[in-house]
DNA sequence: CCGTATCCGACCGGATACTG
DNA sequence: CAGTATCCGGTCGGATACGG
């Protein structure tokens, strides 16, 4: 079954799938989804994001080839931040993930709540 | 713009983003598509996850409302997990993320080495 | 404005040993 | 077989200071 491959270590797509397994980064290619943004202003949409974090997010998509770096000789610089056409063959399946995550959030706190009363009982400290 | 509020702190979410923006649970929920997998089968296939980390991951789900947990009294026990219906909402998404990474693992690749080598003059130690 | 560099505490995850 | 408990080194990320 090639299609189990997946879940091989050497498997070339983990290391892929590891990249897009990050929250900052599926974030980021949702908000350049629709227009290029500056450093800070994603840094300011993205709430909880350090400067820090945020660059490395970026360089890494970067890297990647899913996100466009281009630097504007302005004083003082201004950096636009893109998708490729690469990065553009994904908005539609992360656009998908947070649709999910949007219409199912519901189910899914109630399930936790279920669970967590569930196991209520062993938390005799 | 109501779109946007994903990207708000306190956008709820954020937290169901958070938990799907890990690689163990893209895996995890990739591997019981297809049938119920017990515990040591899902070890082994999934290579390179350590027993903690697969039980922490599995426990999550669960608590999460995707992935249902059923013991068999065997001797030694059995223990089966499978997709609850609302796990099994998320397949299709799921799959496609994979699927994506799959198809564009080369041109990854290939932006990866173009960045490396574009980078190299920097690297004066 | 857009970073890089450094320090440092918190958390993560592997290894190991033990239970039902 | 399927966990839980504990230890413990490595990494991640926040805070801060500084540079182009």
């Amino acid at each position: 079954m090639s299609s189990y491959d997946v879940y091989a270590k050497n498997c070339p797509t983990r290391l892929v799938l590891d990249r897009l397994a990050d929250k900052w980064a599926l974030l980021v290619l949702n908000r350049l989804t629709d227009e290029p943004v500056r450093f800070n202003r994603l840094r300011r949409d993205i709430e909880g994001v350090s400067q820090k974090v945020l660059t490395q997010t970026l360089r890494n998509l970067e890297r990647d080839g899913l996100v466009a770096r281009e630097v504007f000789p302005t004083v003082p610089v201004t950096v636009e931040y893109s998708l490729t056409p690469l990065g553009r063959t994904l908005t539609q399946t992360v656009a998908a993930l947070t649709h999910w995550a949007e219409e199912n959030f519901d189910s899914v706190r109630l399930a936790q709540q279920s669970f967590d009363a569930s196991k209520a009982g062993h938390a005799r400290l």
